[in-house]
DNA sequence: GCATTATAACTAATGACATTAGTTTTGGCA
DNA sequence: TGCCAAAACTAATGTCATTAGTTATAATGC
């Protein structure tokens, strides 16, 4: 019985690769543990259970999904910047599905942790929303709108709701351009 | 031991209740078969294990869908047609929240019933856009962009995703507005 | 260096599930 | 009325998560 030196954070990438493999619903504790090599009781010493687990995940996702959107919209402004995030966004969704899984599966018990890290995703959003001086109101609507745009893409796109023969990306980029035209055109409030 | 007279049917809207009260992952067979007062095992007579009850809801979900929303085009074209298909979307995501999960779940075995279903959705926004006049290939980006946005909207708000003090609807409305703005204003290819 | 102690692993056990096999009952039809 | 297929059942297995209680080990204090 030798101690592995487990801990949470190493638990926490071994649960993520899981469900990247094979999707949130086969990250079962009997699997991390036998991945780990260790019976499954013993990773209650590093994780309160399996929804402790996936609440990590869900933060850890989203940490790394800020890290990544940050990068990419360096030394951008604009439309130039919305679309560089944009990529990156489904980039990331798509190179980690598991992972992203865990980001909307958001449990409704809020802790710190997740508050924190969707504020910090919010306003990364609300930054790349600036230059285009919409009112506050407005950037908010605007950001809702580009997150379930995102969102919408990356999960249908996940649970192969696209058969069509179309390149996905092209779709995203036409409707970014319509949208974000939209934008720049009507900056004026919502006519009755 | 009396019969119960179940049948496939009676299963199905069964199981959408449970899902609508307490969300997909509560239903279980054994939920299921409490609720219809019959043992768990009486339920493999009318389906085939919980993957096909499953299954059967996806289908069951996505022509209810079909339903509602062609409903709410009738007599309207354009812009008009649009948002009130998209509100219809929307309402009916928020009052039938365990249906509409399993509308996006989707196995990834397909069968003749689902994809006649989807075909018949698509088929549904295909007349919508009609009057735009976009090209084949534009349409069928836009049609992304709006099955998207509607599932986005859904689903992040399903799961808590907007906790701003600020209405989803009226989020929607700007967002529809604007994408519809672009796509009005943007009828050529999109430019390198 | 050695004893103590907290920790991280373990085993054993329980209870919820899904699923299969095999049994009984029953409703309808010849 | 008797037969049969369908629809219910019981029993059993295997996979989980989780808890309780046990043992080994590493780190700490002396």
């Amino acid at each position: 019985m030798a101690k592995m030196g487990l801990d949470r954070h190493t638990l926490l990438v071994a649960a993520a690769e899981i469900a990247d493999e094979s999707g949130l619903d086969s990250l079962t504790l009997a699997a991390l543990a036998q991945k780990l090599k260790v019976r499954s009781p013993s990773l209650y010493n590093h994780v309160n259970g399996l929804p402790d687990l996936r609440a990590a995940l869900t933060v850890h996702c989203i940490r790394l999904l800020v890290e990544t959107t940050r990068d990419a919209v360096i030394g951008k402004t604009g439309d130039d910047a919305i679309l560089s995030l944009c990529g990156a966004y489904l980039r990331f969704a798509r190179s980690r599905p598991g992972l992203y899984e865990a980001f909307y599966k958001v449990n409704t018990q809020r802790h710190e942790e997740l508050e924190s890290a969707k504020q910090e995703l919010l306003n990364l959003f609300l930054r790349i929303m600036e230059p285009y001086g919409l009112g506050e109101t407005e950037t908010l609507h605007a950001i809702r709108g580009l997150r379930s745009l995102l969102h919408g893409f990356a999960s249908l796109e996940q649970h192969g709701g696209f058969q069509m023969d179309l390149k996905v990306d092209e779709s995203v980029e036409y409707v970014l351009r319509a949208f974000l035209e939209g934008l720049h055109t009507s900056k004026k409030p919502i006519h009755k």
